[in-house]
DNA sequence: TGTAATTGCTCTAGTGACTAGAGGTTCAAG
DNA sequence: CTTGAACCTCTAGTCACTAGAGCAATTACA
């Protein structure tokens, strides 16, 4: 039996977002002691741990719940899941590549100023202006 | 003058989003027709298309509202453009970097299951257990 | 000029995944 | 038995919008 601080530091999960996941129904409300405070079982540790993990690696919280539904199901197969995580790794690089565009292009413009006055500075202008921009944002 | 609807058009920013942007003060209250709509002053136009730019590069509003304040002072000196270009730019590399971490983690993971169940899915293991990862995140 | 379609207005609430704070209660150690 | 840490609930804030309700103004066309 754990308290919600004990679970906290055990899993790493600050205790207002374990709170945060009972409420959303990510886990289950554990018992209460006499004075009303969470006493979790041994069980809900795997539980956490697989949140965690996944949340680390950026899955939604979505994702994850669809994910523990299969778990608790170990006789389903398992397409669904590599599924989700097929489709996170998609969105991955989708973002990864839109990030690299910006970031190309904003080295373009922060190397382009000669200026010392914001009057003349090449940076501010071609922040307001897309169309020396290489491309699509 | 503009309707906000104009407006819009124009620059490509959806209309809540303008009177969002009035309500936080990014852009000051125009003037209103006997029936209290918004119409626009041709200036706007640079400011929103700014904005707009500036937001499509990854800016946070609150990095434009202090651009904007630069390139209104034209006499300034504009490194503090730069600073706030670059400080962006470290964000978007670090960004990358820990998008790729993921992706390569991902990756990995969902190469390695023979399984058809979830009962040995080793996706699903992975997900829940960082302890195969080689990296941190 | 009449009327209908479009565009506009304000206000509230919702998004995702938490985080912070107020104001109070319970627990564990000494 | 006292003290201090940990716990409780509830509300509101974060970021940058987006959606919707319910109504008013404008514009286009007949
Ligand atoms: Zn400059
Ligand atoms: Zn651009
Ligand atoms: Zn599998
Ligand atoms: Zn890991």
């Amino acid at each position: 039996m754990f308290s919600i601080g004990q679970l906290s530091s055990k899993v790493g999960v600050k205790v207002p977002t374990i709170r945060y996941y009972e409420s959303i129904g990510l886990i289950d409300p554990p018992h209460r002691s006499e004075g009303n405070q969470r006493r979790y079982e041994p069980e809900v540790l795997d539980r956490l741990t697989f949140i965690r993990h996944a949340r680390d690696l950026g899955l939604s919280i979505d994702a994850i719940k669809d994910l523990l539904i299969l778990n608790a199901n170990p006789d389903m197969p398992c397409d669904e899941a590599h599924l989700i995580a097929n489709q996170h790794l998609k969105d991955l690089a989708r973002k990864i590549t839109q990030l690299q565009q910006l970031s190309l292009e904003l080295t373009r413009i922060t190397q382009n100023c000669d200026s010392d006055t914001v009057g003349h500075c090449k940076v501010l202008e071609a922040l307001g202006d897309h169309s020396t921009c290489k491309s699509d944002h």
